[in-house]
DNA sequence: GCTTGACCTGGAGTGCGCTCCAGCTTGTTG
DNA sequence: CAACAAGCTGGAGCGCACTCCAGGTCAAGC
């Protein structure tokens, strides 16, 4: 704990994601290179933290653990796989767009079901 | 098919769901009492289409199966259970808006890492 | 020196929401 | 009447994203 490294339980609470998630993101190559204590624990980083509420964020609104895979495979191979990586995120943009038009879609539906259940009470 | 009855098939193809999921949701008790034809095959009203429409807005939006199920059951029960059911539509609505203002900080997120491709491009 | 607690690894298990399958009946078609 | 399509049932299987577990290491505290 020399600099700003945290111990897995610190990353858990400030990520929010759970030691075994972070274990498992780990082996699936989501976070590479985590960095080692002598004792062989894992210390992470600030930029550990960064990267991890991107996951999150590009996880919770509908990428795959594979996709979010190739796109951490592309970001090890340099610079030429960069217009590739980029259109992930453009689809992955359109997807959340898609996402919110739906559910403002789900929000007229259910305000449509409510106004029956108001109109009577 | 005298009347507006649909069969499987043609409930499958209005409705988006397939006739696996519609026969899965029979029997978790999201879908009661779909007519028969004389030699039992299911023949889908109006009425049906349309629940299914709304059961697929609300699982796309994250309600779940057991939660469906609840919500049908008190259908099922009569006007003593309106203000509960009630109180489920509210709460899902919360449920939408949590989800819609998460995906625009998704888009937030995503215009910011792009605008990063975008500079040196 | 022994216990405790945090963490390690590889691998198995779980829950959800479907999805598929075997074996059957029924109605239509050439 | 044979062959085929559509649908039936009960139950097994699947893919995903975790989640849990056994058995071990290591450092610190009593």
């Amino acid at each position: 704990m020399t600099n700003g490294a945290l111990t897995p339980a610190q990353m858990a609470e400030r990520t929010g994601v759970t030691l075994d998630t972070l274990r498992y993101y780990e082996r699936e190559g989501l976070l590479d290179d985590v960095a080692r204590a002598t004792n062989g624990h894992r210390r992470y980083s600030e930029d550990d933290v960064l990267w991890v509420e991107v996951l999150r964020c590009l996880r919770d609104t509908g990428m795959t653990i594979e996709q979010l895979r190739h796109y951490c495979e592309l970001g090890t191979q340099g610079d030429t796989t960069k217009a590739e990586r980029r259109q992930i995120l453009v689809d992955h943009r359109e997807l959340i767009e898609a996402q919110i038009t739906e559910r403002y879609e789900a929000l007229r539906l259910v305000d449509h079901k409510l106004s029956y259940y108001e109109e009577q009470s």
